[in-house]
DNA sequence: ATTTCACCCGCAACAATGTTGCATTAAATA
DNA sequence: TATTTAATGCAACATTGTTGCGGGTGAAAT
């Protein structure tokens, strides 16, 4: 097992995101970042936070990625199966704290994991 | 309105997306139509097909886009508003034919459109 | 059938996004 | 403090998506 370091490029990440409240993406992270940190950098951190179980990716209709913190996750089981609401107007993507309605798949289909993506207005955008 | 028109690529591509069965990214259609077609204007032809109503984005958990033919679409009202499988083993991604299960959104959040995939492994992998 | 017009294609060039290798830095443990 | 090794930054590369433009071509009008 591949021991994990906290260094200050990845508290400072794992910090902007609890502050933004919203996942980010590479590209708005790299922006607020600014050039305290390197872009490959930001890459890398954001894999082994995935990796590590604390944040989860999200993938919006138009093929952008956002990582948000997870919440109630650990390495042994990943639980983010939820939903998520992505904002046209400001773009940003929370969480929502449900679980994702399950269909019944065609025979002899296994499923293994769901995404729900919701796109729309949000609250603070009415 | 802009006038819509058959050239030879264009059905090529709808072509190959009927005989495939299922929907294929950008990077797929340029390997198979090999070097019948430019690069660009597969870029150019698959915008046209969503926007015409002829296909629909599938955005795929990693970030993917794939593209799949509308069944019951016309310029009007798009109706590919159900869930996407995504085979993990083969990568191909099928439309099933149900609605997609809604969820209830939290107050004052406006919902717009909806991507449902699931990934797993489908009936002819196994 | 020919002309005409606008859409469409291919090419080149560019922009954006993601990856890899390597030397250096720094976190964690002894 | 010294040692070990994960993590960073940089450069270079690879992939993916976009834009402008000259020339080609579909389709309607003549």
């Amino acid at each position: 097992m591949k021991q994990v370091r906290t260094t200050s490029a990845k508290s400072t990440i794992v910090e902007t995101l609890e502050e933004a409240g919203h996942a980010l993406s590479h590209a708005e992270l790299y922006v607020i970042l600014g050039n305290t940190c390197d872009r490959v950098t930001i890459y890398r951190i954001l894999s082994r936070l995935v990796e590590e179980g604390l944040a989860h990716r999200v993938a919006l209709q138009d093929g952008t990625v956002k990582f948000a913190l997870c919440e109630e996750c650990n390495t042994e089981g990943h639980h983010h199966s939820h939903p998520h609401f992505s904002c046209n107007l400001c773009s940003t993507v929370t969480c929502l704290t449900m679980e994702i309605p399950v269909v019944i798949l065609p025979k002899k289909f296994k499923m293994e994991e769901t995404s729900y993506v919701i796109s729309g207005v949000c609250a603070t955008c009415r």
